[in-house]
DNA sequence: TTAATTTGTTAGTCATAGCTAACTTTTTTA
DNA sequence: TAAAAAAGTTAGCTATGACTAACAAATTAA
């Protein structure tokens, strides 16, 4: 049995829509989350997701009326935030100790974030001495569930002559992630927005590897700080 | 999706009745490993048990004749090997870099064992140097699922002056466990057999830490070699 | 060698969590 | 504002893997 302490007592699939409801609520900070939407994000019917949505309101860890917008309660978040935690430490320890390459952590720090115990988490953390973030950039949530949500300003957002640091990658896609590896950008890369293209969008941008033609869709998923 | 190359595509459920098959029939080396005893192993009903042995045996894992003996088929036998391989890589880091004593580690191993990715547990394997033993004592399986089973000769076979080392323990039950570490055995203690009670067979010990007298169950729980 | 006991099997139930199809409510837009 | 579209809900089905109760086969003991 899992210790008291550690034990929730959820399922892998409610843990699951708990944190897809915190990524589209808190970390994408939509208006409205509804229930296609999380169906849809989770790749199941908005049946099934209905379903669980009842559950999870029977337990405490969703609120929402009928027709309404969903939302998590103070329980349901730090599920999620533990999750989170955990997806992102794991992500770490792949990368920095066990030769994972950017895009094939997701997937495994996928099934290990359902992994029930405490003491296995916490104690990642030391032996990693406490990282602050994941190997995609994002901040990773302390022992305590508190962390800072970095304000996301995409790439697409600057406007021609700017100057960036790369500070995160959004890690929804494998090919996303390749691609990013191939053309030679990593974290801290300094990115200067040479021109963007009324045509379709797309930005010419020029970094320490040299020159690129990124879409429109792919600047949308690399964060950055502005530096110029 | 997990990599073709890893996925077995077995339930978590299906994994532990391969594993409890291996144990009961390769590692203890009963003549006969039947259903009712196959689910007193795994805690389930002999109801459930025979539900998925049919579906083991539809699946070609394990073969059996009507109200015949259970055996494994080469395909169900490396699966449950490279789940033992899990299971003893993850208890090993587990004690080795995150600090879990010996009766902690087995639950979470448990857990670890199931996770689908032969790249990560490849590189643990690698991270670790290749380690032989799992912290009990027990041969760890090389990446292609071979492995020396021990011969396993337990403290209570020998005979009073003879003189052993402990080589492994038995991590069935963590109340054992705690036991062997509170009295000071450790793995290649010396111990020595002072006196076995013909009354109720315990056994008084010598070694390093001092004098005990053990019980005749304990003494079959503790696995060694015989020195003199 | 029959009777008792143990062991194995089958049938039918339950919970989880997915699905489709049909329906209702809300929102959009013509 | 009424019709169309989108969003949300319900009912009923499926598979997995537990369970109990009832029964059959095999083994052991009288």
């Amino acid at each position: 049995m899992t210790n008291k302490l550690n034990s929730n007592n959820l399922t892998k699939s409610e843990e699951d829509y708990l944190k897809a409801l915190f990524y589209l609520i808190v970390e994408e900070d939509s208006v409205k989350v509804g229930n296609n939407q999380l169906a849809e994000y989770l790749n199941v019917s908005p049946a099934s997701a209905n379903n669980m949505i009842k559950k999870l309101k029977a337990k405490d860890y969703v609120i929402s009326e009928k027709y309404g917008k969903l939302d998590l309660t103070e329980g349901g978040r730090l599920i999620a935030v533990r999750l989170i935690r955990k997806h992102r430490l794991w992500e770490t320890f792949l990368c920095n100790y066990l030769n994972f390459t950017w895009d094939e952590v997701h997937e495994v720090a996928e099934q290990l974030e359902h992994i029930k115990s405490r003491k296995l988490i916490d104690e990642l953390d030391r032996f990693m001495d406490f990282p602050k973030k994941d190997p995609h950039g994002e901040m990773i949530p302390n022992a305590d569930g508190e962390y800072a949500i970095l304000p996301k300003i995409t790439l697409s957002s600057l406007l021609e002559g700017d100057v960036c640091e790369l500070v995160a990658v959004n890690d929804g896609s494998v090919n996303f992630l390749k691609y990013v590896s191939e053309i030679g950008l990593v974290l801290s890369s300094e990115i200067k927005i040479i021109e963007i293209r009324d045509f379709d969008k797309s930005i010419r941008i020029q970094f320490n590897e040299g020159e690129e033609t990124v879409t429109r869709k792919f600047a949308d998923n690399v964060f950055v700080n502005k530096v110029i």
